[in-house]
DNA sequence: AACTAACCGGACTCACGTGTCCGGATAGCC
DNA sequence: GGCTATCCGGACACGTGAGTCCGGTTAGTT
């Protein structure tokens, strides 16, 4: 790690398979996929992918961060929009679209003890106080809504395992609908 | 069981404190709980809830079987009410002060496989149905909607372990906002 | 008071998932 | 082509919670 020095050919092609495989389950099965079944996707051991990163965890934030992180740039780019409520009503089913597709990165925004899903939670939030100082939202809105029903119906249509764009389209103006006044 | 001897007073009194326990037990901690932990509070060792109760899941049934045959009850009468739409806004803060108070009933209520608690969320979309029909709800709201938006609200609301009855009571506004077009 | 059938509960098995260890194999260098 | 540091992965240790079993005990009857 510190010392940087050039690992072997083998160690860096698996941890390349490891990372591909987690991306691909967690996306396709959320975060209950267990560390074997990486390690057989993979098709390498299980001690393989704990080499790589020690704990479950480790192994999720390095699926999810880049994905985090263009979520967060998207909220900073809504909060900062001209009409951030015209942001806001935009922005909320591009937000469930992302989610829909990877039920991992779904799943790891709803794991509140995650620090990116923390952060991202309260930048939405963020943008919501911004958008009611713009538009017909309830005056008492906060983060806190954005926590219980935003948060509360994204865990819903993955505990329902719903997976028709449709019907998260349909969500996000519901959503919206309970945000406004 | 079949033959329904006589049981011995022991028996008897074991199976009160097993059950009273449990039921103290799940609306504190909802059904998280063991079964340990429920044959330590009740005094008596594990094989004794078993013997009762085949499985944890019958003892979770017997606890809140009660429960849901009141919550049935009071929503039949608002589906059968003369104003549907009024009963459905005064049934909704009721419904979610009941989850409230007990955990144990709460986590049953989201629990779909459980037999009474599909059974009560059908009724529920039932009264959204007569709801509709009287007052200025969505046109296109349904039971999707109660699975999804009303329980999903109900679950963030267990998963943050939030207890206080105004932010309860609150939601349960922001969800019939959600419902109304 | 003695006897027996029923009950009690500690100890056990089983299943599952995370994380560790060490003997064997192999990449990279000389 | 040989040597060694590094990596590989099957086998293992651990923790948790559900559900079972059997020797000891006690209620209820005669």
């Amino acid at each position: 790690m510190t010392g940087n020095a050039p690992r072997r050919a083998d160690a860096l092609r698996n941890h390349d398979r490891v990372i591909a495989a987690a991306r691909e389950l967690f996306a396709e099965r959320g975060l209950d996929v267990t560390v074997p079944e990486v390690a057989a996707r993979a098709g390498v051991g299980r001690a393989t992918v704990y080499r790589s990163y020690p704990s479950k965890e480790e192994l999720v934030l390095a699926v999810a961060r880049e994905s985090f992180r263009a979520l967060e740039e998207r909220t900073l780019a809504a909060i900062a929009a001209d009409d951030a409520y015209r942001a806001f009503v935009a922005y909320l089913p591009d937000l469930l679209e992302h989610l829909r597709r990877d039920r991992g990165l779904a799943a790891a925004f709803l794991e509140a003890r995650l620090v990116p899903a923390a952060r991202l939670v309260d930048l939405i939030g963020r943008l919501v106080e911004a958008a009611k100082a713009a538009g017909p939202l309830r005056p008492d809105t906060g983060v806190l809504d954005v926590r219980i029903v935003l948060c509360g119906v994204i865990r819903q249509l993955i505990v329902l395992d719903e997976r028709e764009p449709a019907v998260w389209r349909r969500y996000a103006d519901v959503i919206l609908a309970a945000f406004r006044s």
